[in-house]
DNA sequence: CAATTTGTTCGTATTTTTGCGAACAACGAA
DNA sequence: TTCGTTGTTCGCAAAAATACGAACAAATTG
């Protein structure tokens, strides 16, 4: 039984930062704040990146929670997971003591 | 002369939060952002890691300006980079839309 | 049905991160 | 000077992240 050092939120902290630790998703991040959704092919225009290689800073950001995919044959519509992002302000916002 | 994709601001946000993408980092930050100041034997005492592993994880919150080293030999004290903090706070208030 | 569009998964390679203990360096104290 | 304290650096190992192209899957279009 040994003690845990670390509490939950400062887990979940680590997690959401390291999702947004790349630019690539800091930018997909961005995105999707500004308009809520997005398709995938609207991010593969305008990254320099293989299309491999976004498929998986999506699944990332994906099982980091601060994302969701909803199909629209053929295509993937992308949203922010609103309660996770809430959750993310809250964790930066008490971290970085703002307001 | 290629385009450049990313914005510095989405560079220096990537680099913060992956900076905070760990769990022994965000315990650091939030240490010192609730007293301003520590010790690094004050972290050792509470940290289930090596004091090797612990001098890295204070190397790369230093390399990513987050925090700042003083000599108070033998000890060195540890600050915020004030600086930079704001900076992150800035970036993170405007991606995470808060206020 | 065949062809196209969209995106994931697989296999691979490279680099980075995480972690440890041992050795080392710098300093104050005895 | 010798000893203890403090912390970094080195050498190593294991794991994770990054990236690509090829192959695949699922759906729509012709």
């Amino acid at each position: 039984m040994k003690k845990e050092v670390f509490s939950e939120n400062q887990k979940q902290l680590a997690r959401f930062a390291k999702a947004l630790g790349h630019p690539v998703r800091v930018y997909i991040m961005e995105l999707l704040s500004r308009q809520s959704c997005c398709y995938s092919g609207d991010l593969s225009e305008n990254l320099p990146i293989a299309k491999s290689t976004l498929s998986q800073h999506l699944k990332e950001l994906k099982s980091a929670g601060l994302i969701q995919g909803e199909i629209e044959a053929p295509k993937i519509k992308y949203c922010i997971n609103r309660e996770n992002w809430e959750k993310a302000r809250n964790h930066f916002k008490i971290l970085l003591k703002i307001e």
